[in-house]
DNA sequence: AACAAGTAGTAGGGCTTCCGACTAATGGAC
DNA sequence: GTCCATTAGTCGGAAGCCCTACTACTTGTT
């Protein structure tokens, strides 16, 4: 028997059987309900935003990990591979690489570790500090970035599963949400 | 000398030395300015959309991390906890769990064996099939869930860094990606 | 009844992120 | 000119997610 039609573990005594409304099939829609029932009503628009933000970013990564996967690159690494191919000369310091991105610095080694053995990527001294390393873009490197961009922009980007009006919206409610977080 | 204002490694050359308008201080606008200039103006919108996104969940999931964290739970964890305490019986057999929440079985094994070994839930065995589990929350279980669920909504959820208009267009954005997406 | 196909859950491995601790090197204070 | 605080980067470890492979158990077919 199939454990999802089976009152004695789930949906015994729900909504449904109790001759509410019943709950939508969106997840999302009825943890929000949930949370109203449970007079949590003022957190539930709050508490809906944040899992549909966690729930549509594991649905956009997966979509750009699976587009980048047959280049042998993750999205953090296509991220370093981009903001090197950006920056004219091809090479930024460690530093300003985790800066830019926002992340943690053993995050860039981390990247910049397995960019490196696949030799996308090489790691330079810094002439003036030699604490510092700078890290540069070869020509493989350029090339793998190319065609990443390529498939991103035509498998992903161009049809990223909404209209333009929403794609709109989207960026500037997040812009605002970012900037209200200190992002910029 | 700071490298971020050493023309040596970048800046040389970029928009603001050549008397273009600067870069925003937004990196996502900066690099949707970058994706126009490298001709792939269509796809720029689509980016920068699916940027904020990974970019906000990111600052969503640490707010909500650190949290958590006091309690001694994760968000993945407390998911967990939470559907199991809107299943009145209080319990839901793994499989269903993984399927709600929408991540792989294996993530589920994980997340409950470190609930199981913290206290908060218990496995037993499906009375009518026993290749499956049930997985029950114990006493201490569910007063960790309502503690957490108290924290998330003071700290996060009531003021998630957006007025009641942005978060209401948010999830219904989001809400149209995800649908296309085919997520319910 | 017996065998094949499908399902539930777990083990192992890869990848990402963060944190804390540690090494080198820089640079300001006295 | 030392000495100490700060900074750049890395190492080790914890957690999350996914995938593939594997075991145990069900279920449908012949």
């Amino acid at each position: 028997m199939d454990v999802i039609t089976n009152p004695t573990y789930d949906g015994a005594m729900t909504a449904e059987t109790l001759g509410r409304p019943a709950l939508s099939a969106d997840p999302i829609a009825a943890a929000r309900q949930q949370w109203v029932e449970h007079g949590w009503g003022p957190a539930a628009p709050g508490m809906a935003a944040i899992t549909s933000l966690m729930r549509a970013h594991q649905i956009a990564l997966s979509r750009v990990e699976a587009t980048l996967k047959p280049l042998g690159v993750t999205f953090a690494r296509y991220e370093v591979l981009m903001l090197l191919l950006f920056s004219q000369r091809g090479s930024l310091p460690m530093k300003l690489i985790a800066s830019r991105l926002q992340v943690h610095p053993t995050s860039v080694t981390n990247a910049v570790d397995r960019l490196e053995a696949a030799g996308l990527v090489a790691r330079t001294a810094h002439p003036d500090d030699r604490r510092a390393l700078i890290v540069t873009l070869t020509p493989s490197g350029r090339a793998v970035a190319a065609k990443a961009t390529a498939a991103l922009n035509s498998e992903v980007f161009v049809q990223p599963g909404l209209d333009e009006q929403d794609v709109r919206e989207l960026v500037e409610v997040l812009g605002r949400m970012r900037q209200s977080a200190g992002d910029f």
